[in-house]
RNA sequence: GGGCGCUUAGCUCAGUUGGUAGAGCGUCAGCCUUACAAGCUGAAUGUCGUAGGUUCGAUCCCUGCAGCGCCCACCA
């Protein structure tokens, strides 16, 4: 295809136009028939729809689509799809506010129910309707398929060249399948577990969650100084931040080693308020500089306490309900007997049903008011509350604490293989190198299985009933699993076999797991997903293990590391080959953008304004792993580099003769030089490229771009427009052709845009060769029999800077003429000024029948000391 | 508290085996030169965070320190 070369780029029109196309011939479809060698895998991160993509996405996901153009011209079979992660909480959260509905799993399905939305404007507020499990999830794929189509013509329009044939999303049957084929997987490899224990749960989403999504924040807090009586006689002084456990303490502990308190060992302590007797005990993980040294173990304040008890052996005394409020309790029965029941009932009256939050104040001013149970004299609490600034973990999308409840959960084995996880880690290239180093921290330091179960309702169902006996109780510990021919199924509504839909939840009968899976249970499926895994064994081994996941660097212990557990357990594999971090975008001020900071660039209007090509440049500019600044400098500057690039190829194409000769035709030394240089550019920008620095490649070739137009075409252009000299014209013209199109395709995976606009001029051919995106990236062997002198072009381009300078520092045009020039070199540099010296002296406008032109031997401090006299008079 | 990264011109960043510091932007001066004024030419600008060490020689290698950022942990 030839097209009519316009006098001005203007970047809405043609990319829209080259966008089109794109979509049309499908250019960036895999090909499933090739085998794994020609494959080129990426397992493309699949973004949460839930609002807009920002410049984060934009940032990141350019820098995959520059790899995966980059190996698409190297012939490879491009397998890159786009997934929508649309499942989990984000989502539901967002559902129930635009359509203002609730999932109730007890509703019945109603087929004839359709979600709208509210008003967005509207001050009254309307109780939100109740919908079932099956309506809810129907909303939600409503409103993401919405989105999607939005996130998907923001891609197209930035250029990714992603396979739109192969688009998955997380909520979808088949991501479903794949999710429960896993865990049933796992099952059977008894790498998962359900269990009832005390587990991290957020209040306010009323959902356990896993270690990966706890985040410290530091708050403030205060130490709450509560004398307790020691049975017998005696007293002491604890220090706590959650006064309103008391009355879930079930022990005293000191370190073993602490003289002040060694002496209790074996005793009993009465809690004040409540009356417990609680055993005072040694535990190692109490520090004697900490507080007053001695600390109640409570069910449960902390990890530690977690850990404790279950050492202990001693009887939990739960006081926290799942939604953050204390429970009723029962003082005359264990676990908490109290040797002063009235009084204990008397003091829980007032906190019971209370929010913890409001417990704390509450049972502050009880204690000081109270007497201690020493003597009933002496308040309790010990002063003031001290207030303290502590870290203390919260849910990373929560707003409270999360508590340690016990519920039974669902869990993945990870604390019992570090090791192995450890190993796998190494057996993967990480980009940039250091980044293991985070995913071999985070495995150390975990400390609990992987919870997978959340108690939410829009996610991958769990493929598992139980049965209820004659006496009503779910019997937990005989899971009906699904098989899997069946998935993907929906417990809640399916049935197990030999059931009946009538005997769901009765005694006798049957129920369905309640829960859903942990968004990361479905997402650390991803290469599975995209390759079908057993669902498709063939294609699965021709895309398994794959060569990059792309991702951030601060989602490698969940998104990597769930992925790595995932691919070694199912089969012994790593995932992938590379992993390829990408940095953050930071704002001007440093400062990571992000939504809740509300300084957020949207994505639409830069491209809009400076094109994609330009906002694709700047995340081509940034190496991986480096935070980088939204800097509308750098814009300008991609700006720039598109406007020359259609310059500089419009003037060279338009000129041209036609047919151009080939490569054979260079023989001038000056055009040798240059496709020298540039061949030696594209070793550079290939090594960098399979490296995964792109950055370098872009960096490298650019900055000879700027050269090639600023020094090569100008000294060439003269010989370019010279009829008398055919052969020095030839060279030129097949020269400035050969560049041109190198420096195209080497510019290709940046800007994709200009280059195939420029490449529609005059360069596409058939097949391969009709789009410079699937055309042959730029090999060393193209110009093998052309050796030029490199020296030649900077000694031209040397000795034209200081005639340019000469004409500057006169305040004259380049276009003034020279009277008289007179150069000085050693023997070698003359030698090789000489030839090209008749491209520099018509470049340097040493013309005229009065120039005196004068080359001669001689030593000087430069390498060639030039003599300049300007023409007199108009130019 | 443990780990990692960063610190180079006013700004954003390169600097590949150690050999007298680079680019772009910005600034200043000039130029409408038949591809491009969204352009071109030229100029100025740095004790390469800090203190030591190794070396003939250190921005680069080693050690300590400081500042910034991130990851992990601490949670009585």
């Amino acid at each position: 295809m030839k097209r009519e070369i316009p006098e001005k780029y203007d970047h809405a029109s043609v990319e829209k136009r080259w966008m089109e196309t794109w979509d049309r011939s499908q250019v960036y479809r895999w090909d499933a028939t090739k085998s794994r060698s020609d494959n080129f895998v990426v397992d493309t991160p699949p973004p949460t729809v839930s609002g807009s993509l920002h410049l984060g996405h934009v940032f990141s996901y350019t820098q995959t689509d520059v790899i995966a153009r980059f190996q698409r011209m190297r012939g490879k079979n491009i397998s890159y799809p786009m997934g929508w992660d649309d499942n989990g909480l984000p989502t539901e959260r967002r559902v129930q506010n635009v359509y203002n509905i609730r999932c109730n799993p007890a509703v019945a399905y109603d087929a004839s129910w359709r979600p709208t939305k509210i008003d967005p404007n509207s001050k009254e507020k309307v109780a939100p309707q109740e919908v079932s499990r099956k309506n809810f999830v129907e909303a939600c794929e409503l409103l993401t398929h919405e989105d999607e189509k939005t996130f998907e013509g923001l891609w197209k329009q930035l250029g990714l060249s992603l396979d739109w044939s192969r688009t998955y999303s997380t909520v979808g049957a088949h991501c479903t399948r794949v999710s429960q084929l896993s865990f049933l997987d796992l099952v059977e490899k008894k790498q998962v577990y359900s269990i009832e224990a005390p587990t991290m749960w957020d209040v306010d989403f009323k959902s356990a969650v896993a270690q990966a999504e706890i985040e410290d924040r530091e708050v403030p807090g205060a130490f709450h100084d509560i004398q307790f009586g020691v049975e017998g006689g005696g007293a002491f002084t604890i220090s706590t931040t959650r006064p309103e456990l008391l009355p879930a303490c079930i022990a005293v502990v000191a370190h073993p080693d602490d003289a002040r308190y060694k002496s209790l060992f074996g005793k009993f302590a009465i809690t004040p308020l409540f009356h417990a007797r609680v055993p005072i005990l040694p535990a190692e993980h109490a520090d004697p500089e900490k507080g007053s040294g001695i600390l109640m173990v409570c069910t449960f304040g902390d990890a530690n306490d977690v850990d404790w008890w279950k050492k202990s052996k001693l009887p939990a005394k739960p006081i926290v309900s799942l939604k953050g409020t204390l429970l009723d309790i029962e003082f005359d029965e264990a676990p908490f007997e109290s040797v002063n029941s009235d009084l204990a009932k008397a003091n829980y009256a007032k906190l019971a049903g209370l929010d913890i939050r409001k417990a704390k104040k509450v049972i502050a001013d009880m204690l000081a008011q109270a007497g201690s149970a020493v003597d009933g004299k002496a308040a309790a609490l010990q002063g003031e509350p001290k207030p303290i600034s502590h870290a203390v973990k919260f849910y990373e999308k929560g707003d409270r604490p999360v508590e340690f409840i016990t519920t039974r959960q669902w869990f993945i084995r990870t604390i019992d293989h570090k090791e192995a996880l450890i190993a796998q880690g190494r057996k993967i290239a990480w980009h940039p190198e250091h980044m293991r180093l985070r995913y071999e921290n985070w495995v150390e330091g975990l400390n609990t299985d992987w919870c997978i179960s959340r108690q939410r309702f829009f996610g991958v169902p769990f493929p598992v009933w139980y049965p209820i006996n004659q006496a009503g109780e779910i019997q937990h510990g005989q899971p009906i699993f699904a098989t899997r021919d069946r998935l993907p199924v929906d417990p809640s509504s399916d049935l197990p076999p030999g059931y009946t839909e009538a005997q769901r939840n009765q005694p006798g009968g049957f129920c369905g797991d309640p829960d859903v899976m942990d968004t990361w249970a479905t997402s650390s499926m991803t290469p599975q997903i995209q390759s079908h895994w057993v669902l498709n064994p063939d294609q699965h081994s021709k895309l398994f293990p794959m060569d990059i996941r792309p991702q951030a660097h601060e989602i490698i212990r969940t998104w990597a590391f769930s992925t790595i557990v995932k691919a070694w357990m199912h089969e012994d594999q790593i995932p992938w080959k590379n992993v390829v971090i990408s940095g953050w975008v930071l704002d001007p001020d440093r400062k990571k953008m992000s939504k809740s900071k509300g300084n957020v660039v949207t994505p639409e209007g830069l491209l809009a304004e400076y094109s994609s090509d330009a906002v694709r440049y700047w995340a081509g500019r940034a190496r991986l792993g480096a935070d980088t600044a939204c800097d509308p400098a750098v814009f300008k500057i991609g700006s720039k580099l598109v406007v020359k690039l259609f310059n500089a190829s419009r003037f060279v194409l338009m000129q041209l003769a036609d047919p151009v000769p080939g490569v054979q035709a260079i023989r001038h030394p000056l055009d040798c030089a240059m496709v020298t240089t540039l061949t030696e550019v594209v070793r550079v920008a290939t090594d960098a490229f399979a490296r995964f620095d792109y950055a370098l490649a872009l960096q490298t070739v650019e900055e000879k771009f700027w050269e090639f137009c600023d020094n090569y075409v100008e000294l060439v252009k003269a010989r370019s427009y010279n009829e008398q000299d055919k052969i020095g014209r030839e060279s030129a013209h097949a020269s400035l052709y050969w560049c041109l199109k190198t420096f195209i395709r080497l510019l290709a995976p940046f800007i994709p845009y200009i280059t195939e606009e420029v490449w529609s001029w005059r360069f596409a051919g058939d097949g391969r060769d009709a789009s410079v995106h699937t055309t042959r990236w730029p090999e060393v062997s193209e110009t093998a029999d052309i050796t030029g002198d490199p020296q030649a072009l900077a000694a031209a381009t040397e000795v034209v800077s200081v005639i340019r300078g000469a004409k500057t520092a006169a305040q004259k045009g380049q276009r003034w003429g020279i009277s008289a020039l007179t150069i000085k070199a050693n023997s070698k540099n003359l030698e090789i000024l000489n030839t090209v010296l008749d491209d520099v002296i018509r470049a340097g406008s040493v013309v005229g029948e009065s120039a005196k032109l004068v080359v001669q031997e001689g030593e000087s401090a430069q390498r060639f000391a030039v003599d300049i006299v300007l023409a007199e008079g108009e130019k």
